[in-house]
DNA sequence: CATTTAATTGTACTCATTACTAATTAAGAC
DNA sequence: GTCTTAATTAGTAATGAGTACAATTAAATG
């Protein structure tokens, strides 16, 4: 079993995590673990109703913040009024554009070495127990740039 | 003149941002120089009401989001449902308490430097033009662990 | 399968923020 | 200092993302 594909990895995610596995649970996470989109509820909403059709807004609402407290997934925000919901499998950080509110993923070789680090000395410096971290950089989008009209230096 | 007090200081931002200096922003700026408690609107009309007493919500809105704008001033989340804002001087991040929503400002030598490095990094790996960054580290602030009753490893 | 306990769903509700508008006022010209 | 004008203020109404609630449905356990 080389490879595993997504519909089994967040069975095992949810399970591990001892949630119940209902449908929507698993279709939910699921999508979030198949998309870099870092959707809104209103993205996930429409992007499951043919899959599921009776999917509650509520449901999502609820899920996501069941995630969220698990550490399974993270929130963001990019200006447009909605929290956005991004799967943290992996260690990575956000480019936000403030012009279009695009969010992209980010990372580097020995990010994850950074990240720790800058934790360690966070704790030490206010005495806060760690649990996590955003890193969120602002700017224009390449698009935007153009769409703006700006030259790069 | 070797020291200046606040008020003559936010006054001078004001007038280099090209912003009508109306008592409101100046008393409102004055306010988040002054402090660094990361208050929320709520917060800033109840500390102001005595100094301004017909000083309206609406208008801290406005105020807060032309601030935001210009980049004197930056928002932060912790949680609690509303936005807490912070007039950004000098280089920092931020503690976030998961418990009770508190937020401490964090820096060390060379925070500034590690900063722009970042920046400069992001810039190269996304293609954004970047514009700033926040960094923000979750985790339980020295008197929810004690409140909590949660020993330190 | 029967029991138990948790999750789902639709609706009603909350409340932070924005939109709107009439009244006020800061800035600049004279 | 007065005048002009465009920006700001402040009160209120409207918006809308997110939550609370209670009845229904469904997962887990043995
Ligand atoms: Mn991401
Ligand atoms: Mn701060
Ligand atoms: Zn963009
Ligand atoms: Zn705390």
């Amino acid at each position: 079993m080389a490879t595993k594909n997504v519909a089994d990895q967040t069975l095992r995610v949810l399970k591990d995590n001892k949630l119940r596995v209902t449908p929507q649970r698993h279709v939910i996470l699921s999508y979030l673990a198949s998309h870099h989109n870092h959707p809104s509820v209103d993205t996930i909403h429409a992007a499951l109703s043919k899959e599921l059709p009776n999917l509650g807004a509520s449901t999502i609402y609820n899920t996501l913040n069941t995630f969220v407290e698990r550490g399974l997934v993270i929130e963001l925000q990019n200006g447009d009024g909605s929290t956005h919901y991004d799967y943290f499998g992996t260690p990575h950080y956000h480019a936000i554009c403030t012009n279009c509110g695009k969010i992209v993923d980010v990372s580097y070789e020995g990010f994850g070495k950074d990240e720790k680090e800058f934790e360690k000395r966070t704790a030490e410096l206010s005495g806060y127990m760690i649990s996590g971290n955003h890193m969120e950089v602002y700017g224009l989008c390449p698009e935007c740039q153009v769409k703006l009209g700006i030259k790069r230096p």
